[in-house]
Parts: C-alpha cells; structure tokens; sequence
DNA sequence: TCTGGGGTCCTAGGACCC
DNA sequence: TCTGGGGTCCTAGGACCC
C-alpha cells in the first residue's frame, strides 16, 4: 500500500503560521512578479478564485472580500516543507518527497485494518509538530492513493482528512466518481480526447484495455495508467539520493528590457544561480542553454510570447560559475536583437555528471582545486549571510529587471534578522 | 500595464554504423 | 538495373506534474 500526504492550500498555510488572525479568513498567494494566483484556501476557493488565474483580474474580488494577498516567500516554504518532510520520516521508513508540499511513503509491513488510523496518525502528528493541515490518500498504487487524497481534501470534515481506499468496491466507488481529467497523470490534452470517445469517469478508463492504451494513450505512459487504477502498483518509489537530470533558472522580468547590457545581467545573474544549484548536488554541466522570450507583435493588449533559444556543448564540464557565465554571454549575444522587447529569460544546465568523474579534455587545463574552494566559500556565504552578498561583477549591481514582489512576508524561520517579534 | 518557475518521461525521426 | 536488416545514439518536441 503507497500513501500520499498532500499539505491543504501550502503556500497560504504557511503564511498563517506567523498571522494566526488570518485562520479561517480567505488567503492567497501570487506566483514570482505578483503574476497569477498560485495557492488559495478553502476560503478564497468559496469565492470563486481560480487556481492560477492572472492576479490583476481577481484584484477587485480581492479588494471587495478583503482577501489577504501575499507575494511568494520560498524561503519560508521551503523551511516550512523540510520540517514537514522530516516529521514524515520519523513516522515513515521509506518516504519519497515529490514536490514541496507532497510526499508519498510506502506503508509495507502496516495491517491493512489499521491502515486508516495509521494515515489519520500521520496527519494529526504532522499538524501538531509543524502547524501544517495535511490530508492524507492511501491505496495499492500511487495513482489510486492520490484518487483518495482528492477525496480526503474535497471532504474534509467528513472524512477527518484521510481516505483509504482499501477494497475493490471502495476503489470502484471511488472511481465511477472522478472525472477522467482529475487522475493524475491525465492532462487537458488526454481528457479532450477521452471525452470525445466517453470516456469521462476513472472507472470507465480503468476498464478500458492495454492494447488500447498503448495505441491511443501515449504508448507505455497509458499502459502503465491503466494498470495502476487496476491497482497494480507501476510506479516505484523513487530514490532519495537520485540527482537532477537538468537545472534551469528563468525568470519573468520586473518590467520588460530592451538593451543588451541588462539581458547579459541577467543571465550572468540566473547562471550564477543554476551554478549554484548545480554544485548543491555535487555535480558538473558539461551543456548550457539560453532562451528569451519576446513580446514584439503584440499591441497594448496582445499577449503574443515568442521564444528562441540556443546552447553550447563546454569541452568539459564544470561547475565554475565564472565558467559557465563565460559561456553564456555569447549565447545571449547571439539571441539579442535591436528593437525587441524582452519579458523573460533563462538558463538551463544539462549534460550533468557527478564532479567527482568529469572527463578530462586533452586540451583544457583542468583547473585547480583551488577554484572549487574559491566557489564554496563564496555558496558559504551567499547561505548564511544576505542573498547575493557575493556576486559576479557580470551580474550587475542596478539590476533594474528584478522580479515585484510587493507583499512578501518576512523569512521567519531563516534570518536572524527577520525572526518573528513577540511584543 | 499586467498571465510563474522548475522539473520528468516518452516518442518520433534523423544520422550513423556494420 | 538492381540497393538489406538491425542496431545505437542524439535531438526536438509533446505531455504532464506541482
């Protein structure tokens, strides 16, 4: 049996901790820039605001419910996510952190009559250690325990938070009662598609067969859908240790930018940044990739986004961000063009290999150790200290192209000098 | 005026090899 | 005049997830 705990409206839960005047009260969050609406609670659901709408079009709704609004602060999620995931893997032995609010653990060994209560335990210690509401899904695949945890979370009082769905009725009833588009796993492509042929509810597709699947669902993706409602478990648990397979850093612009100088910034900066990421996990990039978006064609209310693109193989891979930066610059030279209007651009690292087994090139002096001592003092201090205290000088000091982020709370639980007052 | 950011997995098709 | 069969590797792009 797989369980899922799934933490309700996170983001906005975790803006509750530190404002308990707001429990009960509408809360959401906005997306990096103050774009879209990204985490809402129930009460913010009630009235009517979408999930990932832009923010500027729910702003009178806000206004007139007095919604609290909030910018994204992910140093607070994420401490808030970590002490969560911790509380699971006292509780749990083999715990599979999914996304920042999810993870699913494995119940092996567990009765199955005592199923219910030991997710109902979970949920209750979780909320009590961290102040964070979870619900809690569990079936024998982890496509059918999330089928529960929506059940538990569109239930929540009936259900105490925790839906097992134990036997082959349960499971059934379960399904005849979600739409096709809710399962995991199916999109607003797949749903269009199974509903022109009827099929609209998770029982339906479950009893549709593989040969079927693998034909007109995506090959093995569809099969493996299928027998996961059977109840046959396809999905594994997915090692803890395993290390990204591609690193990206791209970002929306504050407001939009037309001269080279500032989109060299820029990228510098978000290289420097996916660098970072890249040595967290003790690795090397051995590709590097750079994109733009542009807004060009689009009049005062045409919303008209290109992209374009390019990438450099590095004779060897590395982990320097003077490195990496050096390499970036003539990719986004090449990209830029006089006139444009640019909102957004990025950086993906890609061809990664532990840094412990980089291929030497015959021709590259492979750089001393010291480089590496260099960058990890500059990560040390970046961490411990203000974000960016030690930066690349091709990563500008005006940096006009930084994100809004009007409303952000303050990082509680991660800076000294933000900690939470009490008068 | 204004619509996020960061990932994974899979497939098809081309280049190339013997 | 005729031109196989079986592979591997890589890339671009699609679909999906939170």
């Amino acid at each position: 049996m797989k369980a899922i705990i799934d933490c309700n409206s996170f983001y906005a839960a975790c803006e509750r901790l530190f404002k308990p005047s707001l429990l009960g009260k509408p809360v959401v969050v906005l997306s990096n820039n103050d774009g879209c609406i990204v985490s809402r609670t129930d009460e913010a659901k009630a009235l009517g605001i979408k999930m990932a709408g832009p923010y500027y079009e729910a702003k009178e709704i806000l206004k007139q419910h007095q919604v609290a609004v909030f910018s994204s602060n992910y140093h607070l999620y994420g401490d808030i996510s970590w002490r969560v995931m911790e509380t699971l893997r006292r509780l749990c032995q083999d715990v599979e952190v999914y996304s920042v609010d999810e993870a699913f653990v494995d119940l092996e060994g567990i009765p199955v009559e005592e199923m219910w209560a030991f997710g109902l335990h979970l949920r209750n210690t979780v909320e009590q250690w961290t102040g964070i509401p979870v619900s809690v899904g569990i079936a024998p695949s982890k496509t059918l325990a999330k089928v529960a945890n929506h059940i538990a979370k569109k239930n929540k009082v009936a259900t105490q938070c925790t839906v097992a769905l134990l036997t082959p009725e349960q499971i059934r009833h379960a399904l005849e009662n979600t739409p096709v588009g809710e399962l995991w796993g199916v999109g607003s492509r797949s749903t269009e598609k199974l509903r022109y042929l009827g099929i609209d509810t998770g029982w339906k597709l479950r009893n549709m067969s593989r040969e079927w699947a693998q034909k007109n669902l995506g090959g093995v993706v569809g099969v493996r859908l299928i027998r996961e409602l059977n109840g046959e478990p396809c999905i594994d648990m997915k090692d803890p240790l395993e290390k990204k397979k591609m690193i990206a850093t791209t970002r929306m612009f504050g407001k939009p930018v037309y001269t080279l100088p500032e989109l060299k910034e820029a990228v510098a900066t978000y290289t420097a940044r996916a660098a970072e990421k890249l040595r967290r996990q003790f690795c090397a990039a051995r590709v590097i990739s750079v994109f733009v978006v542009t807004n060009d064609t689009g009049g005062a209310y045409n919303y008209d986004p290109r992209s374009r693109g390019t990438y450099t193989t590095l004779p060897m891979a590395s982990s320097l961000s003077h490195v990496l930066i050096a390499h970036a610059m003539p990719l986004i030279e090449q990209l830029y063009r006089e006139g444009s209007k640019y909102l957004k651009a990025g950086v993906m690292l890609s061809g990664i290999v532990p840094d412990n087994a980089i291929q030497c090139n015959l021709f590259e002096d492979p750089a001393g150790r010291h480089l590496h001592e260099l960058m990890k003092a500059v990560d040390n201090v970046n961490f411990s200290m203000r974000n960016d205290m030690v930066k690349f000088a091709a990563s500008g000091t005006r940096r006009n192209w930084k994100m809004r982020q009007e409303m952000r709370s303050k990082r509680f639980t991660t800076r000294w000098e933000e900690l939470y007052e009490v008068k």
